[in-house]
DNA sequence: TGCGGATGTCTATTTCCATAGACAATAACG
DNA sequence: CGTTATTGTCTATGGAAATAGACATCCGCA
């Protein structure tokens, strides 16, 4: 057998949704400058369009002709995206337990006091009725 | 170019450290059983033990000899993994945005009233000293 | 002492992902 | 109208990951 395909967006694939999510329906070409700005380094046009066709194939990418060109949206909400690749997370790395994934946050250099009590003040102000 | 190798361990890769991490030093007899009851499917001898030799490469796990066998550990703890790639979904999905990540946490369904009560303990208990 | 089981090495296969070139069609412009 | 730029399709390449077979050893036991 061999490698699986990845259950979510790749890193060029959420790459590319992030420029979808922030730019709306967009062009091959918007879409490579986009891309190129990001990551600091050039990408061939065509490298672009196969990836979105891919991106379609998946479901990933809503593609839309105008002329003889595509226009691409995304067809999928960054909510979707995060919950599915927190929730894999949580289950792969954490076995599934919120509060194993929040303390290791909580004790991770990325979370300062500051943030800590941001942190903190969220959890408490939200008490119920997030999904609704 | 080509596709750049995962900045973390793979999917097979974790679920050996996982095994390591659960079980300590064990052979490729005992890591290849485990995976197959984990995984609920057979993999081959020698594909656990070219996948614990890349591992040993990667500075994931540390080979040890005994006879004329080796035994592997991990070399890398279940906090340093964790919270690399939770740092590192941080980063890529939520834009470094601990907050972001939560408030999506929460929502999921992965937590339900009673969690969401656990994880609000938790935060408020925990004031200030984590890492020390 | 010779054979079977256990073990490591080396090599191979398959699929996915990232990337891009060759080519064709077509639109635009002078 | 003819040439150039734009755009999509098709095909290819290189590397990583997952998997396993062929082969050589070597240990223990009948």
């Amino acid at each position: 057998m061999a490698r699986p395909p990845s259950r979510y967006p790749t890193e060029l694939e959420l790459q590319v949704l992030q420029i979808l999510w922030q730019g709306g329906e967009s062009s091959v070409m918007s879409v490579r400058d986009a891309l190129a700005q990001q990551r600091d380094r050039d990408i061939a046009r065509t490298s672009v369009v196969t990836t979105l066709n891919v991106m379609t194939d998946k479901g990933l990418v809503h593609r839309r002709q105008q002329g003889r060109a595509y226009l691409f949206s995304h067809a999928v909400t960054q909510d979707e995206v995060s919950q599915g690749m927190l929730g894999d997370l949580l289950d792969r790395v954490f076995d599934g337990s919120a509060e194993a994934l929040l303390l290791n946050l909580l004790d991770s250099e990325h979370v300062d006091d500051e943030e800590h009590r941001a942190l903190r003040r969220l959890i408490n102000r939200k008490r119920r009725g997030g999904k609704q």
